[in-house]
RNA sequence: GGUCUCAUCGUCUAACGGUUAGGACACCAGGUUUUCAUCCUGGCAAUCGGGGUUCGAUUCCCCGUGAGAUCACCA
């Protein structure tokens, strides 16, 4: 009896890691770090033709960024390495020669013309292709240079997927597979069975697509008389405006493409995590930590989810409020604008507690601060397309800029005497706040939005502020 | 076409066979002395269809329908 949880994610090196794949790697490293077990990383280099040079290098950098450590693979040895299937080769020799001993595998006499032609005979028949019913009588000793396959026997199979439940599938869907290709390299479909069982995995967690397959494996699995580990079958993830699967064309983003945008390691795993699975409450926003506590693969969901970036926005801003001011600050460092070049720590740090509630992600940090940092371009528009300033005209604007600018002078500037000011201004003036602090505001930013008033020319400072208005008082006297 | 799987608001989802079918995202409206955002309040909105079983089906069964997966010397 295996106690110890040992699961593993699997990706062959064609390509980088989506947030389907993503998402099934997350699962296996929570169950792994739920359990105190052992999560790992083997990778499924078997195809020369399709494998994209970089690729592995890519999933290591992208998996340890969204903080899944793993615990043995490639580039971190173990004691059931290596974690590259194309290292392993002589290991699926060693077990397809025992098939072949036991007459449960045979070599492949067959061109592949011919395997072709058989299928297309079938298809015009409207039947099934199996490899089976062309299985040769007397089939050549396996030198290597044909392809082995697995002699199957058919019959009905009946398994538990810990996601599905319960499935079962009759002989018609069990076929003689190849297990070892012409050019030595074992198929997946040989090679996953047996390193599962080497590195004593106890759970496999994979797509949909290979549901199909599972009785073959199991199939498999009594011919080589070893034990299987718990399956698990994801959903599939579909497009934000399709019912396929998601694909690179409807936005099924290289994961470190998000990272670089900004989106925090919790907040796109607490999306993917939630994108078919949840714990039964009303809870939505979870940390790593009760995920890992609470994650459970029997309340993933059966059927597919879409795909919706609106609340990947949603789930990744609460997750930058959850975060102290210094622990964002560390995580923005990549991401203020050019002009904030020079500004202090201190400075941009409180920048960041205005703009801390409004950002989505990271990458938009430039587009809500920038005015802080550098003079933004009067931009007259602003003030005549303003629902309430529209109504007035320049003579009452230089009017109202200029009382304010003078009330404003006497401030010392903290945020809550600032506040006194302008509500003192608000009296004197006898102006609605719609009217008054938009004319401030702008004057001030020349941005479409910012932060409060008070807080953001507290932050700016009395010099910076006074300036800014001063110079817009006469850019407006001068339209 | 064969085989397997799935099916609740637009989206993600909750609901021992008994609920006014709940929550969240999005959207709309209002509030928090300006904007954007946050926060709060309210609104819109769903059990694919048809048969059973049952006193009672979102829930169990069957048949449709729809969707997905798979049928490689790819994984």
């Amino acid at each position: 009896m295996k106690t110890n949880v040992r699961t593993r994610f699997a990706p062959s090196p064609t390509g980088f890691l989506h947030v389907g794949a993503a998402r099934t790697a997350l699962f296996a490293w929570l169950l792994a770090r739920q359990n105190n077990g052992t999560f790992i990383l083997r990778l499924e280099d078997t195809d020369q033709k399709r494998e994209v040079e970089g690729a592995d290098l890519h999933i290591m950098k992208s998996l340890k960024a969204l903080g899944l450590e793993y615990d043995e693979g490639p580039d971190k040895g173990g004691d059931y390495g290596p974690y590259r299937q194309s290292e392993r080769l002589e290991l699926y020799k060693k077990w397809a020669e025992k098939l072949v001993e036991n007459g449960r595998a045979y070599a492949d006499p067959y061109a592949s013309s011919d395997v072709q032609e058989f299928r297309e005979q079938a298809q015009k028949d409207k039947k099934p292709f199996l490899y089976r019913n062309h299985r040769p009588s007397n089939p050549p000793k396996w030198d290597g240079s044909q392809p082995l396959r697995f002699k199957s026997d058919p019959k009905q199979y009946t398994w538990n997927d810990a996601v599905m439940g319960e499935t079962s599938t009759g002989p018609e869907v069990i076929d003689d597979f190849v297990l070892i290709k012409s050019d030595g390299y074992p198929t997946y479909n040989f090679a996953h069975i047996i390193d599962d069982y080497l590195m004593e995995c106890t759970h496999v967690i994979r797509g949909q697509e290979f549901m199909s397959s599972t009785p073959n494996y199991l199939n498999l699995y009594e011919a080589l008389e070893i034990e299987r580990p718990i399956l698990a079958t994801m959903p599939p993830i579909i497009g934000p405006d399709g019912k396929k699967k998601l694909s690179k064309r409807d936005g099924a983003k290289d994961i470190l493409d998000y990272l670089k945008d900004g989106f925090l390691e919790e907040g796109l795993i607490n999306f993917i995590a939630t994108l078919g699975w949840n714990d039964g409450t009303e809870q939505e926003i979870f940390t790593v930590e009760e995920l890992t506590n609470k994650f459970s693969l029997d309340r993933v969901q059966k059927s597919g989810a879409k795909f919706d970036d609106k609340r990947l926005l949603w789930t990744n801003g609460a997750h930058i409020r959850n975060q102290s001011l210094d622990d964002l600050y560390i995580k923005t460092k990549d991401f203020w604008p050019e002009s904030a070049h020079n500004a202090s720590d201190e400075y941009k740090k409180q920048v960041l507690a205005l703009t801390q509630e409004r950002l989505k992600f990271l990458a938009e940090l430039p587009e809500l601060t920038n005015f802080f940092f550098e003079e933004l371009p009067v931009h007259l528009e602003l003030i005549k397309t303003n629902k309430k300033l529209k109504k007035y005209d320049q003579e009452q604007l230089v009017i109202l800029l200029d009382k304010s600018i003078s009330t404003i002078e006497e401030s010392s500037f903290s945020s809550e005497d600032l506040q006194e000011k302008l509500n003192q201004l608000l009296i004197e003036t006898d102006e609605k706040p719609a009217v008054l602090f938009s004319l401030i505001r702008i004057a001030l930013t020349w941005a479409p939005s910012s932060p409060g008033l008070a807080d953001s020319m507290s932050v700016l400072g009395k010099n910076i502020t006074l300036g800014r208005l001063k110079n817009s008082l006469e850019k407006i006297k001068k339209q």
